[in-house]
DNA sequence: AAAAGCCCCTGGACGC
DNA sequence: TGCGTCCAGGGGCTTT
């Protein structure tokens, strides 16, 4: 499933296909994805313009014009091909398999653009969702006013991440994971900014908490790795596992950057250290990571 | 309030 | 080849 990274690459990509086009067609396929869709869905979309696409966490956010904002989440198989008018093939953004083509059984939803493009959402498992609301009430929305810190953003600090562990149960791995701490992150990049942080997946989330006013080195040295794994698979075009690709159609290169994620019995890559990757359960989830160099 | 399960759904990999 | 089992990048919802 795309995270913040793959999720990133996908704004970029529908920002380029649809900023300053009107949506002048839709097509709905089905009555519902993870949710059901809007009422009225098309007849709200047809005839608005995009004036730009944004990302919250690993929402995608299409502001429109009059005021109406579409609020879309890939889920973990969700994808975009756009195709049409001066383009040589179709650029599929975000989830798809090592197939090309995406099975047209589940192309959900199209959307027809001025100037000839169209823009097709296709998701076999259906995890993903598209929803309506009014642009200015967007910060109050259920789905994202509970959402922590942009890890990329300014404000994700080692003292604002460490205030927030305080006191927690939780493994830091589970911690990480939870949006409402950090707002982006999924399973591989908690697994490979942890490896890199040298922290151990099932330590406690409060021991990177603050201690008399201050952040502990953990949280010091954890933050920008955070941040560093995240920049470095964006400049990469997203991990590719199973099913996802580039803007551009090509496979994202990231996965060839895994130190731990799905490399279970093999040699942790970090010079000199000659540990194995260990895979263990958490919260029903799989995490990677070496004994020797996570503590 | 926080934490832990359960569930949504399809398809690919693997063992027999 | 076919069938059963397990697993998957998410997150909302319910239960403890």
């Amino acid at each position: 499933m795309p995270e913040l990274p793959e999720v990133e690459i996908v704004r970029r990509g529908l920002e380029a296909a649809l900023r300053g086009r009107r949506i002048v067609g839709l097509e709905q396929r089905r009555a519902d994805l993870r949710f059901p869709l809007p009422e009225k869905f098309a007849a709200t979309l047809i005839g608005r313009r995009v004036l730009s696409v944004w990302r919250r966490a690993k929402y995608l956010l299409l502001h429109l014009s009059d005021g109406q904002a579409l609020i879309m989440h890939l889920g973990m198989t969700g994808r975009f091909t756009v195709a049409g008018s001066g383009r040589r093939g179709d650029v599929v953004l975000g989830d798809t398999d090592f197939a090309t083509k995406a099975d047209p059984a589940h192309d959900h939803v199209v959307f027809h653009l001025s100037g000839g493009t169209t823009v097709t959402y296709n998701d076999p498992r259906r995890f993903g969702f598209m929803l309506l609301a009014e642009e200015d009430t967007l910060d109050r929305h259920p789905l994202l006013a509970g959402l922590g810190v942009e890890p990329l953003g300014e404000t994700f600090t080692a003292e604002r991440l460490a205030k927030r562990a305080k006191g927690r149960k939780t493994d830091l791995k589970a911690f990480l994971l939870d949006q409402r701490n950090v707002a982006g992150l999924g399973n591989i990049y908690v697994c490979e900014a942890l490896f890199r942080a040298g922290l151990a997946p099932r330590r406690g989330a409060a021991t990177i908490a603050t201690r008399e006013g201050r952040p502990t080195a953990r949280a010091l040295r954890l933050v920008p790795e955070i941040q560093r794994v995240l920049t470095e698979a964006i400049a990469a075009g997203g991990s590719t596992l199973r099913d996802y690709r580039k803007a551009d159609g090509s496979s994202g290169a990231y996965q060839e950057a895994h130190q731990v994620y799905d490399r279970e019995d093999e040699p942790c890559r970090r010079r000199a250290c000659g540990g194995t990757i260990r895979r263990i359960v958490q919260s029903g989830r799989s995490t990677f990571y070496c004994p020797r160099c996570q503590r």
